[in-house]
DNA sequence: GGAAAAGTATACAGGTCGGTGCAATGATGC
DNA sequence: GCATCATTGCACCGACCTGTATACTTTTCC
């Protein structure tokens, strides 16, 4: 009925949901494999089949992140508004607890290991996310202004960490829309489009 | 020749240098309290004697970063750039390893316990001192925008933290000088005030 | 049906962790 | 000098960690 390999990533996903959501809740040290084996309902032995070490569940774990945000038909500068109010609900979540990336690079022993890589990889994706919008925009410096997108984001993302307030991702926004201002974007009011170039 | 009391404190700063170096560069769970022990030269017994368990150490390592920051005799508006370019040494030096606050938090398996606490009073603490640095220069809305200064030095802290490049500070200190442009304040060429109010 | 794969439970190895007990040694204060 | 205190080394505890070994049962494939 069920094919060996569909069976086999079935259970990949099954224990990658269990690791993520210890992963993330309560950090990756802290979380051990005999936890994840028993939230999955399996034997260690079972988990260690499907992953060989620790270390490969926390990379699978990281890279599970790793996804691009979803593209949307706004124009580029409600996008990026957009993507500050998405911020907000992601806050809102009572189960938020920060970046994952960002957690997993402060818990980590040693400075320059293999999750710092993919953590650099994650923050500059979205950073040419943003740096994409603002080039469709015709700014005259996408980048240096993706790059204060970016600090708003992380800003935001470690005050909510330590906070716990989540209206800090409207402060962001709110920031958000002065710096775009200033780089000669109009977006505080897009549907008004009369004559103020 | 030397009193019983100031010894005691004079050990105590010698544990607390050592739980300082290794906590911050490789994080709270990854250091033991044998090896602070074997770092400071003393047994753990003694260790014990004057931290009477590993949270106490962790309370009295954070402590010991909650002094706010030297109040220089700048005007206020070189005085906040000043803060950014201050960040901007501290990241250079190789031993940086972001915000220690931020981190214990981060690292921290339950979400609201005493760490949180001391990481919020700090972040308040530096809030404060940008938004009475605003509340001289007269902006509109001080508390808002020093949200915003916050902003800016978390989010390059954790960038820092992740990419290991310090002239990111350098582009916190533009967006700031955006934001407080767009607020009123003439901090661009400080020097020269005759004329544009 | 029967072999092969994958799952199970249990136990264990070897290590580190935070924290304690204890006897002995050294320094301090009066 | 003597009592008191700090410190030491070392063993030890129980708990937890990653990872493995064994032996048994279930499922799947052909």
């Amino acid at each position: 009925m069920m094919l060996r390999a569909e069976a086999k990533s079935l259970m990949q996903e099954r224990i990658l949901r269990s690791a993520d959501r210890l992963f993330y809740a309560h950090g990756i040290q802290a979380i051990g494999v005999d936890t994840i084996a028993a939230d999955v309902g399996i034997s260690k032995r079972t988990l260690y089949n499907h992953f060989p070490s620790k270390a490969d569940l926390i990379r699978a774990y990281l890279e599970r992140w790793s996804q691009p945000p979803a593209s949307t038909e706004l124009p580029p500068a409600e996008r990026i508004l957009a993507e500050f109010d998405r911020l907000e609900r992601t806050f809102s979540q009572p189960s938020y607890r920060g970046c994952p990336f960002i957690n997993a690079v402060a818990e980590a022993a040693e400075p320059a290991d293999e999750l710092t890589r993919l953590a650099i990889d994650f923050k500059k994706a979205r950073r040419r996310w943003f740096a994409s919008c603002l080039a469709e925009l015709g700014v005259p410096d996408p980048e240096r202004l993706a790059t204060q997108m970016m600090l708003l984001v992380d800003g935001a993302v470690a005050t909510m960490l330590v906070q716990g307030d989540a209206s800090i991702a409207r402060a962001a926004r709110d920031a958000a829309e002065v710096l775009l201002t200033a780089a000669g974007v109009a977006a505080r009011r897009p549907r008004v489009s009369h004559g103020e170039a």
